[in-house]
DNA sequence: CTACTCAGGTTCCCTTAGGGAACTTGAGTC
DNA sequence: GACTCAAGTTCCCTAAGGGAACCTGAGTAG
């Protein structure tokens, strides 16, 4: 099958998805952010196959986002915490946790609540301007190419046509 | 391979990877969300195989994200836009996106900036509090059982560990 | 001291999704 | 009549995921 290798891409979202696009990476983090951090745990509590964890767990480790540590000397036993990188990794799963709950959740309501323990609320998680506060949406943003988009011999160019089009676009507006 | 089905367990995270876990999802959405409808433009700008396009397409209009829409008569010529339910998955694509910014951008930057037309300020997203306005980290919240959470026959349970955790710990604080 | 369990994997075989190139179809156009 | 273009579809091949069995080191029940 042999993937096409996304991580040199001169996009911050196909880098994202180099590591983060497959079935599991998102339930390991989400279990690992939960206290869910042994093995055996992952195992039972995903039913993902032993064989697939232990190489989402060792690529995991690889990308920095996971640490293995021993909490327990005789007998050994190991489990995984999340780094800093792999930390931040929780506002993904928010924001694909609030698409799932907005979309999918049936009559009954969503299936878990957020509870932010510094204002005491539950509460939904909304993707905001870092300088005016206000949501940000398809309708009210629009991309435009960044320093890190002039890209050395050794990188692949992904969306040219997205970089020609930003700057022609008025805005994403419709 | 058959990929274990995620849709019908009881997680908003889970039923969003079913559809959104995958190389190309994420990046589908960003080209079609900045105006790279058409498949052959698709196709050249990912470099993806037309016969996986295909597939994605169909399932993500099977799901409602996409829709396909004639734009010319003769030559009939079709693009894909994307429905509310599509527009709605940008939250998820800025959150990859500012976590790929953060990193993986090289010396130079990220490859591309975020511009808010509403306040014409080139921004970083935030997830925040939808009370307070404040961002959430995966240390100032904790995951409480939902409405949700009772199941019938037909639906798989994901997470019990953690549905159980989350009212015995204390927090997420370390 | 032998048998059993447990945690944390690794090995094996099998199926199938993805890569990639070639082919198809319907319409325009040189 | 030959060529191009858009939008797929068909073909073959490889490798990734599923799943069960196996392995290993350490504790522990009888």
């Amino acid at each position: 099958m042999t993937r096409t290798p996304l991580a040199d891409v001169a996009c911050s979202i196909a880098r994202a998805t180099d590591l983060f696009g497959d079935a599991w990476t998102a339930l390991i983090m989400r279990d690992v952010l939960a206290g869910v951090t042994r093995f055996d745990e992952l195992v039972h509590d995903l039913g993902i196959s032993r064989k697939v964890l232990a190489a989402k767990l060792s690529r995991l480790i690889d990308e920095g986002v996971l640490v293995r540590e021993s909490y327990r000397e005789r007998p050994a036993r190991e489990h995984y915490r999340a780094t800093e990188k792999g930390r931040e990794l929780y506002p993904v799963l928010l924001a694909l946790m609030s698409w799932g709950d907005r979309w999918y959740a049936g009559e009954a309501g969503p299936p878990a609540r957020i509870h932010h323990l510094d204002c005491a609320h539950d509460t939904t998680p909304v993707t905001a301007c870092a300088h005016c506060g206000e949501a940000l949406t398809a309708d009210n943003t629009t991309q435009l190419p960044g320093p890190g988009g002039r890209v050395g011999p050794g990188t692949r160019v992904l969306g040219p046509l997205i970089a020609s089009r930003a700057v022609q676009l008025p805005g994403a507006r419709d």
